[in-house]
DNA sequence: CCGTAATTGATACTCTTGTATCAGAAATCA
DNA sequence: TGATTTCTGATACAAGAGTATCAATTACGG
């Protein structure tokens, strides 16, 4: 026995599921991808990959874009369209799930609704050609953040 | 009386409402913003500004984007961010409107469902926060999409 | 018709969001 | 361990979307 009495290397510990992201699709277990996954996985909200680039600076920019691409591909992250055009990415944590988008702070949430299935089901319903996918989106003012300030976030509907 | 029978002057007549946009915000009635409201005004689908300016070579780059602006600020128009990030744009015609979108060919078109709003009520109690707009984006295949080919516009949801 | 103020358009510039390149480093396999 | 293949990261590059500048032009009120 070394003086090491535990053998596992000192990788981080992540979630399995990202990992497993990792493993179907071929791609290897490698350092900057577990730290990055080891810094996003308990993230909540919303996040840019540019942002993520400066919290990591020892991770390349190429490596961050690649990996959240990777992750994203895989359904691991949501990639979200800014009402102002911004690219955010978040966690995904529950299944299938829509946003809050707080106008003011950006803040991303999560939430789920059993009826929007439904609707969706009556829309298709009215509409020509065939559903393949939906994006809702709820855009709020958080409860922690000042109501008064103008922002220009929001967009019209 | 002159030979000139008619005494209006050779301005494309418009809607009057996108018109409208324009003086409610105190903006001049210019022959440029006229003829791009002419060139949009009956336009089915969506449409990049870029796009607008290709097809109206004689008016200025920077006088279509502050067009578009203009009209979007007033609701004219609306402003789309596509699942691929590109934005777009599409004249708002019913008034409280959602979209879909051919993940194929880009193609815009807008519905209304009455029991969103309701859905939206629900949704509000069981989210913090106040909510200020809403989303809802169908991705769809158009009827005349050939339906084969891949595409990378969809999104994860 | 004139004066003033807003608008135009050519162009350069910015900012964001990525992708391409490629030599050196690291992970995996046998 | 050694060979092989993938990955990394520094950097350059690119496309998209829009803004800043500013002299020349145009619209509008009187």
């Amino acid at each position: 026995m070394t003086t090491n009495a535990q053998t596992a290397p000192d990788r981080p510990v992540v979630r399995p599921d990202l990992l497993a992201a990792l493993e179907d699709g071929g791609y290897r277990i490698t350092q900057p991808r577990l730290s990055l996954i080891a810094h996003l996985e308990h993230r909540e909200g919303g996040f840019s990959a540019d942002e993520v680039c400066g919290e990591l600076p020892s991770i390349g920019r190429a490596t961050v874009y690649r990996t959240i691409r990777i992750l994203s591909d895989a359904g691991a992250i949501c990639k979200l369209a800014m009402p102002d055009g911004q690219t955010k990415y978040s966690m995904s944590r529950v299944e299938h799930h829509h946003h809050t988008l707080c106008v003011q702070c950006g803040h991303v949430g999560e939430f789920r609704h059993a009826s929007i299935e439904r609707l969706l089901r009556a829309v298709g319903r009215e509409i020509s050609g065939e559903i393949v996918g939906h994006r809702i989106e709820v855009f709020t003012i958080c409860e922690d953040c000042p109501a008064d300030q103008e922002s220009d976030l929001t967009p019209d509907s």
